[in-house]
DNA sequence: CTCCACTACTTAAACGTTTAACTAAAATAT
DNA sequence: ATATTTTAGTTAAACGTTTAAGTAGTGGAG
């Protein structure tokens, strides 16, 4: 990087003090009384030099750094990644640079990218923490930094959070799939201490019993991250090889349904024949699967804005209690969750 | 947040100078002879405070931010983001932290990015540039900001890149629809300055001369990025609903095989025996559509990992000449291009 | 006993800002 | 003619570091 110029070259070019310089760059003329000919000298020197301030003195000086802080699991994964696009639009819009960190559901890496944003002093933290983070979560609001959980929430620490009503929503998922006529359903979900998917899990079994439905062992099939990640998945390829396999699914999440897909397709099982399918969140290959999966699309440009505007509110000192806002999410219906589609198609 | 301890108040705890404190705190007691005592005690009156040094006052003296912007068109498009991850995971582990802008295809918004990362004075910038930024990336250039060109370049600006051999693969995969046996082939590329884009053009040119096969003014369909974002995409359409419609296509990215693949759904055209497809770059639709897509796989690990060593090379100012790096590339085969394959299933 | 070299530090400048407090000169009021 | 206010700035501290240069005190050599 070349030498930059500073106010103090400004200041030697016109011949006034560097405070002179700084009160005029900063439009504060005026409360600093200083004459107009002056200050036009000084605007044109700053010109003729190409002065560009330095952030770096600003924000040591003022303790803000217009930065804010983006955690999340995986921005490869398009819940994340379209989140972070909202956020990363708006904060622009806004003056605010956006640090991005995945934690990959690795608790110390979760830690580690916090303490980072910490040091960095970013000006604020959205994030989607990973599982069990919740020491990291109450350190961030020990330190006294502004923060907003979106996506996932810890009740045992009362912080601002954008969350769905994951409860509702998985509910009335399931119910349709017991409308439609399929009576032996099972979810898939992740085995986590994630209160959001126990949501998830909890209004699956509402549904279930609201419909009059067995529920057993069976009904849930809890798989892991790391199943996810490498190629093996048992559980979810034993579920559907069994002679008696479910014929309505439910999965918790985008990660789970891709995954589950493939082996649909490998199995050869007929959807929405042999399996109704629903998918919590969306994913760009439920459109192309020959029976378009069934899905609950969360409002993601609300989801990204809200917490946005929370963390400026916060910013802004504005700080009462901690808000916890709850955004839309609704079920869009699908060729894989509807019988009679498919005998009419 | 909380006023954090510094260095200034360790050093009135213990009694000595901020001086010594920061030799201490640097591991650089032996150089400035502070003795075994007191830098125990300077130590223990660090932990005791919970001291973090701040980053911005050390950024401020050292003129380095230990921060990399990560420029790219849009973070939600799946090529972006996997690159990103893969990137940001990297500069992790070597204690970068990086900052991500997306431009949207706009020259001005890619202009106030660039700007802010200068600003900013971030210690390096990986940059897929928008289209017709050229003398945005000839401005970094100019103010001595390393920078890393990625998957786009411009020949113009003898720079930093690493990218694909566009030409080359191109021309494999229209060789491939040309010896499966389609003939009227078409490319449906985007209509832009990109030399990239226009790479993949001529490889396309080239297997269709190599082949001894027509081309004509329909041969290639320009399109526009706001075509694609819009839901018109009236040259698709158009192209794909006329009587003597090409028997082959081959799409230059993965925006306009997703696009696509939606009107040929919609026109009911059967893959691959009416068309066969090849895309240039991956996407989760093309794995779930009822006849696989074939298509081009850039080597996206050594691209982001490759893009960072030209980055850190720079910054450990072994600078020489810009360094064109050329990544792998190759044609995975699937259903959507194989008629013998449609016939045998 | 003086000089020199060490040891173990400290002082102070520098990075580039912002801003409260001060001041010299001019203008106005009495 | 003197006191007061206003104008048009300046000085200097502060933000929290790093680091070159300086120094007071001690030990040993000659």
């Amino acid at each position: 990087m070349k030498k930059k110029a500073s106010i103090k070259d400004i200041a030697h070019l016109v011949g006034v003090s560097i405070a002179s310089v700084s009160y005029v760059l900063n439009g504060k003329e005026k409360e600093a009384k200083i004459g107009a000919e002056v200050a036009d000298r000084i605007r044109a020197a700053a010109i003729q030099l190409n002065y560009q301030p330095n952030f770096l003195a600003r924000s040591l000086q003022s303790g803000t750094t217009r930065t804010i802080g983006l955690v999340m699991e995986d921005i490869s994964n398009p819940f994340f990644s379209s989140l972070a696009s909202i956020i990363e639009k708006k904060a622009q819009e806004n003056g605010y640079t956006v640090i991005i960190g995945c934690h990959y559901e690795n608790i110390e890496k979760c830690g580690k990218l916090l303490d980072t944003l910490l040091l960095r002093q970013v000006d604020g933290i959205i994030i989607s923490p990973a599982d069990g983070t919740e020491s990291q979560v109450k350190k961030l609001q020990q330190a006294g930094m502004p923060y907003v959980l979106v996506d996932r929430y810890f009740s045992a620490i009362p912080s601002n959070s954008v969350t769905i009503n994951n409860f509702e929503i998985s509910r009335q998922a399931v119910n349709h799939l017991a409308e439609e006529g399929y009576h032996n359903i099972a979810m898939i979900a992740f085995d986590s201490g994630f209160e959001h998917m126990n949501d998830r899990v909890a209004g699956f079994l509402q549904a279930m019993k609201d419909k009059g439905l067995p529920v057993g062992p069976a009904s849930i099939v809890k798989v892991t991250f790391s199943d996810m990640q490498s190629g093996e998945d048992n559980a979810i390829f034993k579920l559907l090889n069994k002679k008696n396999r479910p014929d309505g699914l439910f999965f918790a999440n985008n990660v789970i349904g891709s995954k589950a897909l493939n082996i649909i397709n490998q199995l050869k099982i007929s959807i929405p024949s042999e399996i109704g399918l629903v998918c919590f969140d969306e994913r760009e290959a439920f459109d192309y699967f020959y029976a378009p999966l069934s899905y609950i699309q969360q409002d993601l440009k609300e989801m990204g804005e809200k917490s946005l505007d929370l963390l400026f509110t916060q910013l802004k000192g504005n700080v009462s209690q901690p808000a916890s806002i709850v955004v839309g999410a609704k079920l869009v219906i699908r060729q894989s969750s509807v019988l009679q589609g498919a005998l009419a198609d």
